[in-house]
RNA sequence: GGCCCGUUGGUCAAGCGGUUAAGACUCCGCCCUCUCACGGCGGCAACACCAGUUCGAGUCUGGUACGGGUCACCA
């Protein structure tokens, strides 16, 4: 069997949505799966959207997210060169190919003539569109001496007059359209440089591409492909066309909008590993019910055929829920070491980071949420001492004064401050009140955080601030109780 | 507008002629619990519509509606 290789393509302009870095994962996983090789193509010759620094917002990407290429423009391979504008001058000799086995065609229409057509076109009623292959049939005298003659020209494709041209997409199944349909596109344009769509097929075939993965926007262009395949009796790859990422139900995910890039995700906070697996799961299902993979799980479980064919709205929730499972999968030392820097933002304090880390882990979907939830552990805000009634617990503002007042002296004694110490200090007094964990310690929770949620009990919350803060809180809490229920 | 493609709960989706129509996310309830989470258990919620084929249709065929894509000397 012939080796797998795919390959993306993409242009340089700066940005890498998902929806692009999902069809590099489609692409990489495809050739990985089957132990081929993937192949990193810079298509940038539009020279107009060139932005600085684009190819390495590519490289990046796909390097965070192990999209490792076997050949590319940095790496090389047997195939270069990998960057679009350096292939230029080689497509040319296949056009003439093409014109000599009779499939193309020099055409010396000028745009103001297809202007022209157009509007006679519309004058007509006729749909507007089409060229009307008026070059078609130019004798060779006439186009050598046209040529000679220094007369500026393109090379046209030359499409069936009738009958139907059909292809294979691995998800869409074969489609089929009349040849009635298809233009006599350009091939080679004035400058004699090619069209986006040649180049690719030549790319494509010159590269050895056993599949070509893209977005569905080009399955109608796809017949024209097909038959460029078969003028030049080149093996047809297996065509994978990919639905679109939708930001809802009617506007493709872009970065016109401004909507979330790749860059942008993990700027808040989301792992490249959750993005990744998020957007595998977006357009693609696997056999099983198991959702969270690594990309080694990925390559082995790929399956190109079980794309789906409609469009997928991106939805943020599902990516929280999915970064959430990532945090957690984490080890406490990697969440240790990649939480501190968000922990920093808005704690200054001296704290103990591990025992908070342990406690943030589970309560932390996306990393950005961090310097608000333990912003508290620096400055205490106002809060309303109707925080210290709880129902369960059987507290209020007067239990609470109590129950404080019961552990300060304790605390104060303590001169082991640990976890160990603590409980069992807590514990035996909580035995010789005869009450419940809740109303002992409920109440020192809000006295060192003034909120109702924080990341661990009133305990660890001790342990992570320190004895001195501890008591200087819960100090605080007492003398506000007092003015309060006196 | 022509052509092509699509349509299962709010979202992602399984399903490939016979199922009580999976599962995940969201939301709600209960349990666990020193807050909030995590975890466990349970619940709400779907085959766009109309014909046809068939003993039987989410699954096959045709049409309708709605949505998307495409019709460049752009990639």
């Amino acid at each position: 069997m012939k080796q797998a290789r795919t390959r993306f393509a993409p242009s340089p302009t700066g940005y890498m949505h998902v929806g692009n870095l999902r069809t590099a994962l489609y692409a990489f996983l495809t050739a990985k799966h089957e132990d081929g090789s993937f192949v990193l193509r810079i298509e940038d010759t539009d020279q107009g959207r060139l932005v600085e620094g684009a190819v390495d917002v590519i490289y990046n990407t796909l390097k965070e997210n192990g999209l490792n290429w076997d050949e590319g423009p940095d790496v090389g391979g047997n195939y270069g060169p990998y960057v679009q504008s350096e292939r230029m001058g080689l497509f040319k000799q296949y056009a003439e190919q093409l014109v000599a086995s009779g499939h193309a065609y020099y055409c010396f229409c000028t745009e103001e003539r297809m202007q022209e057509l157009h509007e006679q076109q519309k004058a007509a009623g006729e749909t507007v569109g089409h060229y009307d292959r008026k070059c078609r049939d130019l004798s060779p005298e006439e186009v050598q001496q046209r040529i000679a003659a220094g007369e500026p020209y393109v090379i046209r494709q030359k499409m069936p007059i009738e009958g139907t041209t059909s292809f294979d997409d691995l998800i869409y199944g074969t489609i089929e359209v009349n040849n009635s349909e298809l233009e006599d596109q350009i091939l080679i344009k004035t400058d004699g440089m090619p069209t986006y769509n040649f180049a690719n097929v030549v790319d494509d075939h010159l590269m050895e591409m056993s599949h070509v993965i893209r977005g569905s926007e080009y399955l109608s262009s796809t017949p024209k492909y097909n038959l460029l395949y078969q003028a030049f009796g080149w093996d047809v790859p297996t065509y994978i066309h990919c639905p679109p990422v939708m930001k809802d139900a009617h506007n493709k995910l872009s970065k016109r909008n401004g909507d979330a890039s790749y860059q942008d995700l993990v700027a808040q906070g989301y792992l490249s590993e959750a993005i990744l697996n998020y957007l595998l799961l977006l357009g693609w299902s696997p056999k099983g019910e198991e959702e969270i993979f690594d990309l080694e799980e990925m390559i082995r479980i790929w399956d190109p055929s079980r794309i789906n064919k409609s469009p997928a709205i991106f939805d943020i929730q599902k990516l929280r829920a999915i970064n959430a499972m990532h945090i957690k999968k984490l080890s406490d030392a990697q969440f240790v070491a990649i939480a501190a820097p968000w922990i920093r933002q808005t704690v200054a304090s001296e704290i103990d980071m591990e025992l908070l880390c342990a406690n943030l882990k589970p309560r932390c979907e996306v990393l950005g949420d961090i310097p608000e939830q333990v912003a508290f552990l620096d400055t205490m805000q106002e809060y309303d001492t109707a925080l210290y009634c709880n129902k369960k617990f059987k507290t209020n503002e007067q239990t609470a004064l109590q129950a404080l007042e019961t552990l300060l002296p304790i605390f104060t004694e303590l001169t082991d401050w640990t976890k160990d110490s603590i409980s069992a200090a807590c514990q035996n007094a909580v035995q010789a009140l005869e009450v419940k964990n809740g109303w002992l310690l409920y109440p020192l929770g809000i006295a060192l955080s003034g909120q109702r949620s924080t990341p661990g009990g009133g305990t660890d919350l001790a342990i992570i601030m320190g004895k001195e803060k501890t008591l200087a809180r819960m100090n605080a809490a007492v003398a506000l109780l007092r003015t309060v229920t006196a």
